[in-house]
Order: structure tokens, then C-alpha cells, then sequence
DNA sequence: TAAAAATGAATGATGATTCATTCAGACCCG
DNA sequence: CGGGTCTGAATGAATCATCATTCATTTTTA
């Protein structure tokens, strides 16, 4: 009762984080599917039931490493893109902040690349969610430069938003699954290179 | 012994192709780590243990899927591209074969989008045969294009092959998770208009 | 009728979740 | 102080359900 009333509650979220890591890194390391809450519980250094104290389930686990990551993510970007005006330098930012974020992360873009599409039900319930709010965000900016007459306009936005998102997706894919190691981040140029100006010679 | 001797291969292989058919409607279904052999069996309308007769493993079922999948659509691309000699329509046909094969069957779809995606075991697995070859399909043409001074040669062409394909590939997913009811071919021309030609206004 | 194919009940392993028990520290009282 | 008591966190062995896989038996085919 007469507890110094804040630091339990650090402690506690201390905790559910330290769990919450070690999660994302047996998922990373083997699949949702094939990894064992005792593995989680094992990485984290604490009982397999004491998972339970801080998470109803294993399902539950991933649900909310993905709202965070992606609230985070996504605060972290509208912060950014609010101090730029013009859509072209907003979509190189969106590209860097993209590449860069989960280029400093394996674990983290392991799972967001695999375990997130590992069924529809995750994709379609994250996307719902914060995935949608990504997309607009690119379609936004896209329709900005074209009202500002700096992109063609026989493009649809949502189109544009798609092609961008998966351009910079795949490169993502790609450098997990590499066996070389190279730096994600300036990728961003070469996608927007392309994203701007296309391939054709002019 | 005296068996006219063609017959029973195909009876064989028609049962087999049933199976494979029953698999992918419950994979993308219900995911495959959610999915039971015996929801195949029951799909296919036979018994649990005639599924053994047939494939080693539940996880042999995903594999023979993938590699035959993959090289047919390989073949068909490879068969196509053999009549076309400029690079911009080659890209073109890819675009065009890649979402009109994905858009006619989303069982087909899903699976490839969803369950490939749902393991780093797989994805690296599938990323050595078929995947790989395919990236470098689009690379070549992309070669191609630069030699003959078509493409931009200020751009790496395994990177210009990652963002088509990465574009592509989100057109699909898009495609599967929507709810609206819409071609998914055509969306290939969308796609290449950005990728020849980039958003920015001249 | 013999061989091949198919059946589906039984097996055995696995692994998420539970819960009776232990433990650590905060508080109280003499 | 120093020991007793209470509380809630942590433990991990046991439970229980879920399937992949097998194989003795039956059915079909030729």
C-alpha cells in the first residue's frame, strides 16, 4: 500500500519488455510456429509460466510486438515528415526512415517480413491497423506533389503508394535473406531513383 | 506385371495432382501450420493415410507444390520471352504473366504470397531454386535494355529487378487482402508506367 | 486369386497452458 | 533491532488437447 507507487510499474513494463525482446529474437530465429513458448520463456531467463503473468498467449505475444512497432514507427515518421514541406523530399524520407528503421534491426525485420505475412489472419488483422495507415500516409504525400504539379497526374496516389511500398519491401526481403552483408539504408536512393525517374533512357 | 503400362502412372500422378489441388485450397484456407493432413485427406476425399501414399511428409505436400509451381511458370516465361526482342517489351510480358498467372488462381496466390513468405526455412529454401532465377530473368532483360542503350546505365540492374519485382509482388498482396473484387492483370501496365518512366513530372 | 491401393483407428510426440507450491521482500509488533 | 506474517511475483512439473504418422486390415483391380 505505502509502496513508492511508480516503480512497480516499472519494473512490471521492464519485464514484458525483456520478454517481449527475447520473443522477437526466437521468432526471428525459427518461425512463430515453430518456436516454443519454454524458448521464449528460456531466452527471456524466467519460468514458462511467467509468460503467463504478462501475456494471455503466445498469439498475444506477436499481436503486441506488432502495435508497438508499428505505432512507434509510424509516430516517429509523421514527426519527421512534419517538419518537410516539399512530396519529393517527404517520400525520400519515408524511404530512408523505412530502410534505415528496419536495416538497424534484424530480428525486428525478420519478423515483420516473415512472421507478419505468415498468415492472412495476422495480415488482415494488422492491416486493419497500422499497415493501412502507412500506405495512406505515401498515397497523401503522392497526391501533394500532384496537386503541386511535381508529379504526372494519369498516376493513381494508391497506385503509386503500392509500388513504392513494395519496391522498398523487397529490398528489405532481399538483405535478410542475403548471405552478404551490406547497409540497408542507401538503398532509399536507389528506389527513389527509379520511383522518380524511372529506368527508360530519356 | 502386364499392365498397360501408361495407365497407372497417370492414375498415379491424377491422384497426386488432387491431393496437391485439396492442399493448396485448405493452405491458403487456413494457413499450413493450422491446417491438418486430415483436412487435406477430407478435402481430397480420401482417407488420412492415403496422403502417405503419396507424399513423405505434410511438408513435402508445400514443397512439391512450390517447385512445380515455380518451374511451370518459369517454363511458360521462359517460352514467352523466347519471341520478343526488345528489353521494354520483355519487361512488359514478365509484368503481364506475373499478375494475370497470380490473378486467375487465389488459392495459387495466397499460397505463394502468404505461406512462401511464412518461414525463413522456406524462403531461403525456395529463395536457392526458383525464386532466384526468376529475379535474374528480369536482371538479364534489364541488361539487355542498357546494352542497347535503352534503361538508364546509372542504375544497378539487380536492383532495378528487385524494385519490379518488389512492385509486382505488392500489387498481389494488395490483391489477395482486399476486399473489393478487381482484375489484377491490368494493374501490370500501372506498375510499368511508373517503372519505365518514374512519377515526376517532365 | 494375387497384388496393389486405400482405409482409418491407434500411436506417440509435442507443446500450450494451468496451478499448487515456493520465494522474496515489505510491513508490523514486542 | 529481529522475527513473524502477509502479499504478490515467480516457478516448473503436470495436464490435456492436438495432430502427424503408421500399419494391420479391407477393398479394388487386373
Amino acid at each position: 500500500m505505502a509502496r513508492s507507487n511508480s516503480e512497480p510499474r516499472t519494473f512490471v513494463a521492464d519485464k514484458r519488455e525483456a520478454i517481449l525482446r527475447a520473443a522477437i529474437k526466437v521468432f526471428a530465429g525459427k518461425g512463430y510456429f515453430n518456436s516454443k513458448v519454454a524458448d521464449i520463456a528460456k531466452a527471456a531467463g524466467i519460468a514458462d509460466g511467467t509468460v503467463y503473468l504478462y501475456f494471455k498467449s503466445k498469439d498475444e505475444i506477436l499481436h503486441s510486438f506488432f502495435d508497438r512497432a508499428m505505432a512507434d514507427f509510424i509516430a516517429e515518421g509523421r514527426r519527421q515528415l512534419a517538419e518537410i514541406s516539399n512530396p519529393v523530399e517527404k517520400l525520400r524520407r519515408i524511404a530512408q526512415l523505412h530502410l534505415e528503421h528496419l536495416g538497424a534491426d534484424r530480428d525486428l525485420a525478420i519478423v515483420f517480413q516473415v512472421e507478419l505475412r505468415g498468415s492472412t489472419k495476422f495480415m488482415q488483422e494488422f492491416s486493419a491497423a497500422g499497415f493501412a495507415e502507412y500506405l495512406s500516409i505515401i498515397q497523401e504525400t503522392i497526391e501533394e506533389g500532384q496537386e503541386q504539379g511535381l508529379f504526372r497526374r494519369d498516376l493513381k496516389p494508391v497506385v503509386g503508394a503500392k509500388i513504392l511500398y513494395g519496391a522498398l519491401d523487397e529490398m528489405v526481403t532481399n538483405w535478410i535473406l542475403s548471405k552478404k552483408s551490406y547497409a540497408l539504408g542507401p538503398m532509399a536512393d536507389e528506389v527513389l531513383k527509379v520511383f522518380f525517374g524511372g529506368v527508360l533512357e530519356q
